[in-house]
DNA sequence: ACAAAAGTGTTGAGAGTACACCCATGC
DNA sequence: GCATGGGTGTACTCTCAACACTTTTGT
């Protein structure tokens, strides 16, 4: 970036001699609904707009002297009520023409969450919030279902490659909801004892000492997470 | 996004009642040094400014309605002469501190660009443009120093991951200077023959009917990229 | 003929993949 | 006792990694 002094005229214009593109941050959600053996992300749906009635991914405008994920962790929680959660940034989209209303770039994030965990309600600046299927989104404003695909295919790598699917469930899980959220993530049907002892090579799931009791059949253990784990990336494919 | 009429007070200032964080475009351009078995890149020395005569990467402000590679490409043509290179986004950078001057927010881009093919050129914006080791850079502007670090490694994830090392190479080249593109990227030695086996299993270098003429020894048979090949991301772990 | 770099195959180890039966519980 | 889902081991294939000698050219 040129110093202050040697700018160019369209330069100093982002100081605020000319308006600059604005800047906003989208975040993707992914939620599992294990019943239905579905991908699902958080949507909004838009009040008062070019977009009126639409469906969009939730996100709002970066203030100034706010860091990128701190936006993102407040627009998250304003407009669906949504809070601590993790999250990795995904990519920046920056086409002029991506916002009719005039040149907007967004810096998107996306994370895990999981299945159940959270109420989601309605936030001031969106009309809804509400679960979608990821297979069968509906329309969206923007670029949003470009955005939203982006953010699959870096999920979908994401899980090839690390067990955090983990993260799309609840603290204490059993092998087969495990098995069954990389299936449904991957769309692909997995084998059951590779799948768990590749898990159990990877050395970041424990056993507890409990069950889930009340379905039908043999009660599964119960697994959690080891907190002392490798939190990412092996190099190796794991998945499937 | 929220709509224009549901604004927050926040929100409304981005669109120019109050000042918005700055964007910013920064490129890392890396290159090979062959004869010095070294990695370079493109760095420019700045003028006037809080960081006179520190070095940084290249960059500058993001033009209203222009798209961010865009600006990427303009820029670092603005700054160094540098044209006619393809640019991939690295990361986004916008923590409220990293430009003492105030909240800039700026993406990244890297590209890799065969050795010797560009002349450089200091442009309007920079006092000075020049390569330097990555291995051992001198001391870098702003959060630069980490820009560069984060590019580094996402240029060996390419590598290990994918035959994109030709690009560090001109059209046509000899598998030794493959290899040895690798070797310097990688930091690390490799095995002639298993890196030549992947390199054909692949199905995406061929051969010519030249030769490298010249030099001592054996001349070498000079292989370009096929056109035709898989641009891109196998699944498996190519290199080492 | 010798110095220098180019080019070329094989083997053993480890990882990946495919596959089927017994077990514990609730009704 | 039977229906339901939970849990476990092995053999084959293929990929990965280690390793050394012959060939072609210039001097």
């Amino acid at each position: 970036m040129p110093s202050l002094t040697e700018m160019s005229p369209e330069d100093s214009a982002q100081f605020g001699l000319q308006r600059p593109p604005a800047l906003t941050v989208d975040v993707v959600i992914f939620s599992l609904a294990l019943p239905e053996h579905n991908l699902n992300t958080l949507l909004i749906r838009r009040a008062n707009d070019p977009f009126k009635g639409e469906w969009a991914i939730p996100g709002g405008f970066v203030n100034y002297n706010e860091s990128l994920k701190t936006a993102a962790t407040r627009e998250l929680a304003e407009e669906t009520g949504v809070r601590n959660v993790y999250l990795e940034q995904l990519y920046s989209f920056g086409n002029p023409n991506r916002d009719p209303r005039g040149h907007t770039v967004t810096v998107t994030y996306f994370a895990l969450i999981p299945a159940d965990s959270v109420q989601v309600i309605a936030g001031t600046d969106a009309a809804e919030a509400a679960w979608h299927s990821v297979y069968k989104p509906p329309p969206l404003a923007f670029d949003h279902a470009r955005i939203l695909q982006y953010a699959l295919q870096r999920l979908r790598y994401k899980l090839e490659y690390t067990v955090a699917g983990f993260k799309l469930l609840p603290a204490e899980f059993t092998l087969t909801d495990l098995q069954t959220a990389y299936e449904i993530v991957l769309a692909e049907k997995l084998d059951k004892r590779n799948f768990r002892r590749r898990l159990f090579d990877g050395d970041v799931i424990e056993q507890t000492d409990r069950r889930r009791e009340g379905g039908e059949g043999r009660p599964a253990m119960l697994y959690r997470y080891r907190a002392d784990a490798d939190p990412e990336v092996k190099a190796r494919r794991l998945f499937p």
